[in-house]
DNA sequence: GAAGTTTGCCAACAACTGTTGGCATCGACG
DNA sequence: CGTCGATGCCAACAGTTGTTGGCAAACTTC
């Protein structure tokens, strides 16, 4: 579809420095220019190539997921399987800095907030449904998120030691059975 | 001991616009320039007064929290209330706003990353030391942070509607259980 | 009432931000 | 070779930031 173009090693090399940028300094204190000196460019070529910012932001953050869906899944033990899940996320290059990125930059802008809120309300809660009662399956699916988050914080975020020493397998026995609780609800 | 100075109101406006300012925008985007509109002085009082935009920050962030220890807590309700006691500092003035200030930068500020990792080991940690394995309490120290800072994640920061809609009664009926199981692990 | 300190505001600086326009250079194509 | 668009860099602008020095008014102390 769309042709190579001659800039595409400069386009890589910007959009791989602005996720480590964000990843590591948050969306404000990331500049155009700290991210064109560790690409080795020019600071308008980021500028030329993504239009502003905002622009080069949203490109920077803009990835499949491609969440494998709970609906094959044991009942019994979906719990241990969403965790394992998304720590597998968490620790996964691209995902890995680009989730990163939109907790910390969600805590600070407004606008990641809000698209934080529609990705619960779209993706998490619908796939909480088909578990426990699905009058409160909004309430549930706040709950898994509360503890699913908290994790991430803690572990990647604020690297508290004894929460980062958690190996996936430990995490998931700790973790797992929380979120089978909160899912399976009443 | 310090007496009372004329301009004790000037910088208690400074101080209050200032955790106003920091819990709804961040350190970041907090400037003093704003902050001293709210307060309604110029922002060279600000400069006067706490030195530095990092001394007021220090300033409005300096309170006693005032935790009552779990010496006296009965082991088997221990974990509810915690939730309780938790909750009741994220809804209370004017610590809301100094906790809401506090995680919002963390993520964004690592000299507070370091700051909240001392106040988990020094604090939180040794409260735990007397339920279940003393071996393991960071780990559950480590668990129950998870889970609570989750809560207020979802909560305050995030405001998922659904978590936002439990009333402190249910949250401490759907948390507590999860701390109180961390808490007093193997 | 005079001298001195405190309180407050105004104006400005220096640094940094995102962003833009102009100009050289390179590659492809006739 | 000559033309032309794509690529890249340099220099600069305009706005915002934290911060500072100077000066007027108000209060305190004698």
């Amino acid at each position: 579809m769309t042709e190579p173009r001659r800039s595409d090693a400069t386009r890589a090399a910007i959009l791989d420095a602005a996720r480590r940028r964000f990843a590591a300094d948050g969306f404000r204190r990331a500049t155009i220019r700290s991210i064109a000196a560790d690409a080795d460019i020019d600071p308008s070529m980021v500028m030329r190539y993504y239009g502003s910012k905002d622009g080069l932001f949203a490109a920077a953050v803009d990835v499949e997921l491609d969440l494998p869906d709970l609906a094959a899944a044991d009942p019994g033990t979906v719990g241990a399987l969403l965790t394992r899940q998304f720590l597998a996320l968490w620790e996964r290059p691209p995902t890995d800095e680009i989730l990163l990125t939109l907790l910390r930059t969600a805590v600070a802008d407004d606008a990641v907030v809000e698209k934080m809120r529609e990705v619960f309300s779209r993706q998490v809660t619908p796939a909480v449904l088909r578990f426990g009662d699905p009058a409160d399956a909004p309430r549930r699916a706040g709950l898994v998120v509360s503890q699913l988050l908290g994790l991430a914080l803690t572990r990647y975020v604020l690297r508290l030691p004894p929460v980062v020493a958690l190996t996936p397998d430990e995490v998931v026995d700790e973790i797992g059975p929380t979120v089978q609780r909160y899912l399976a609800r009443s």
